[in-house]
DNA sequence: CCATTACACTAACACTTGTTAGTTTCAAAA
DNA sequence: TTTTGAAACTAACAAGTGTTAGTGTAATGG
């Protein structure tokens, strides 16, 4: 079991490195291929296209944010725990894959077609598996009544901060951002 | 006084559009001209280069921001009104704004130097207006003890959540948005 | 009426883009 | 030892990039 990462890793490592920092449109397959260490062309002894890596980072991406829910989702029944325990696990998703989870935040609309399609649909489906939670929490009354769909985003965009927190310089461990964004959902902020 | 819009206007409302929709990086200057209506080199009697037309929006927002930020903090004593009340500001800027404003969140990144480096700094400066009045708050016992850099990521991400939110079959008003995300932060979800 | 200015145009440049073709290298399998 | 396959290479292409130079035209101001 070789430690050593083969060249089509470094390549998926290196470009999730660069599509977040830089952009996917502004990364360029010379610019990849020269921060792996090989030619451009090279590249293409592992990816079909520019488009083919992206595809796979957004879609494995996908299928662990997915896998984390529902792992997350049957331990619990009060609709609070519930909704703790899945943004414990969207964080962990995160938190795992920093880098990866920035390119499949905001580089997916960079898929073409028909990826993008199927793309679009995942992240309907994950968002209405949040949403969810929130409308059955409402009904039962462990909510607030709120417009359901507003709490989603608030909830989304704040898990996805969870990035640009690591790399701040406030040492936060996982534990501690997952239990004070979802402490601040729940409670809220005045005393 | 001509009601309709300069053909500098248009260029920049254009690119805001294009911008938003497409991202920076993947609109060429031929592209935004011909959505304009004229040929790519005729855009440069307007704006002497693609980075200055995006240096534009981005500047142009930031003093929006600051502007709205200033005129809603002067009414109020308290820290949970003036939070609300920065709040309101800052989503009404974005209401009024709606691409403009995406733009600015989304694609400040590829501002040149040394542009680049000014617009981060305003950033952090309008990020620390924020923080202020958290950490006033929290002083004063108004706010609950909490890592106050955090809450202002989860605002700012929840804040921009709002171009979202309006693009949505929703039929939410800038009031509804803004009193509903401010109520959501201070008392929280939990009934 | 003439000079100037604003703003459009076409042609073109130097460079970069993603990608393909064809070749070489070298280790593992037969 | 020969064959095969993976994975690197160089050379190159067609298309697209932001931008400049130079020109025409029509409205404006002296």
């Amino acid at each position: 079991m070789a430690a050593a990462q083969t060249t089509k890793e470094k390549v998926k490592r290196t470009a999730q490195k660069l599509f977040r920092e830089r952009g996917y449109a502004a990364v360029g397959m010379r610019e990849l291929a020269k921060e792996v260490g090989i030619q451009a062309p090279s590249l293409y002894n592992h990816y079909k296209s520019k488009d083919d890596l992206l595809r796979e980072i957004c879609f494995d991406m996908a299928q662990q944010f997915f896998a984390a829910f529902d792992k997350a989702l049957v331990t619990e029944v009060k609709f609070q725990r519930q909704l703790k325990a899945v943004i414990k696990a969207h964080i962990g998703v995160i938190a795992a894959n920093l880098e990866a989870s920035e390119v499949f935040f905001n580089e997916w609309m960079f898929l073409e077609q028909p990826h993008l399609g199927k793309f679009k649909k995942l992240r309907f489906e994950y968002e209405m598996k949040f949403r969810d939670i929130i409308d059955k929490g409402i009904k039962k009354g462990d909510f607030k009544e709120m417009n359901s769909k507003l709490i989603a985003f608030a909830i989304f965009s704040s898990l996805n901060a969870t990035y640009d927190l690591y790399n701040s310089n406030e040492n936060l461990t996982q534990e501690e951002i997952a239990n004070d964004i979802s402490d601040l959902l729940l409670k809220g902020l005045k005393s």
